[in-house]
DNA sequence: CCTATCATGTAATCCGTTACATGATTAT
DNA sequence: ATAATCATGTAACGGATTACATGATAGG
């Protein structure tokens, strides 16, 4: 029990509900709707989350008494002072960029025949597209809006630079560099055989 | 058997040896050495990914036969084609930022004593920090460094970019939106009781 | 020769993903 | 009424993360 480490989703839903009391939709329709834009959270997570809190003493739950019977989660004071120790502990960790455009282009040097062109106006147009989103959003709400706004800004810097960057892959596409250096390592090689 | 779908780390695994035969140790100093410094991988997923590909006939082990008899892997004609088609496959898939950093932004609202400039100076060090290393790497390597180099601008950009958002936050840090906002759900809910 | 670090794994557990399932609501 | 979609979960599995462990190599 005692060392299970609270995760990303643990302080997602310990934010949601830190704001008001919560089911497991809710906090799916939230988050999908916010942080989902650059960061996707599964929805059977933020069904499994809330129950582990709850076991942890971070959350409680209450349950309708009729029709879907839906769960509740509100937050426990201890779990107010789990998120708020968090949320005021600076961190300097570095964010994963999980992209799987910038991993393709990345092994492009394997192929003879490749077609980064394409690749990269697929990509530019998938930010473009997110870009305009986001604009519309920024457009739209109000201009008090706390920190998800700041948040959004990042989100708008993000694609902006994205967008750039693969309509610049697309117009002056660089060339593939041809791999041939076994040498170095073969050295340090003890010999080999099959099985 | 036949289920188990190909994922990111496969065709990390699979890019590197199609240049040519890796242990898993190698494949980590050259993943932690380039695609590594914005989508880390563990380390033991590069001991285990190598043997399921194996056994998925992309990969071929051949093992030192004396030392530390090491399991070398060699790409096989199936596996170089399954990396090619991922390859030749444009993708419009959008990127996960995993932003800890971020997430924290996000929730700050949840304070009345936050200290946003905090993080975000502690977070704009970081990414002038990665930045500067990058821009080092940059000026050594060679001009003709094929799509390693690409993918290189696109980190300089991202962390310029950030580096500027989170300064930006730090000098015009947002205020907390306060939120008292349940009636609306409310109506929708039924009755509630403990347990 | 001793120590530190490099190199090479294994184990256990938990998280994440996908798929399935089904009861309410809303739209036509 | 029926179909479609919304809402609310559960199950199963495999991938990901963290820890642990230990044998080589190099540096002092």
């Amino acid at each position: 029990m005692s060392r299970s480490t609270l995760t990303p989703i643990s302080y997602l839903v310990l934010g949601w509900t830190s704001f008001e009391p919560a089911t497991s939709y809710e906090l799916k329709r939230l988050s999908a709707d916010s942080v989902g834009y650059f960061w996707e959270f599964p929805h059977s997570q933020l069904y499994a989350e809330p129950a582990r809190l709850t076991k942890l003493g971070l959350l409680e739950e209450k349950r309708e008494l009729t029709g879907r019977r839906r769960r509740i989660y509100s937050i426990t004071e201890e779990g107010r002072q789990a998120l708020g120790d968090w949320l005021r502990e600076p961190t300097s960790e570095e964010p994963q960029i999980r992209d799987i455009g910038l991993l393709k282009l990345f092994f492009q040097d394997a192929l003879e025949d490749g077609n980064v062109v394409a690749l990269a106006q697929a990509q530019e147009q998938a930010h473009r597209k997110k870009l305009s989103f986001y604009e519309e959003l920024d457009s739209t709400i109000p201009h008090e809006a706390g920190f998800g706004r700041a948040t959004l800004q990042a989100g708008l810097i993000f694609e902006r630079a994205f967008a750039e960057f693969w309509s610049e892959i697309a117009a002056h596409p660089p060339t593939a560099f041809i791999r041939s250096d076994r040498r170095a390592r073969d050295k340090t090689r003890k010999r080999v055989a099959h099985e």
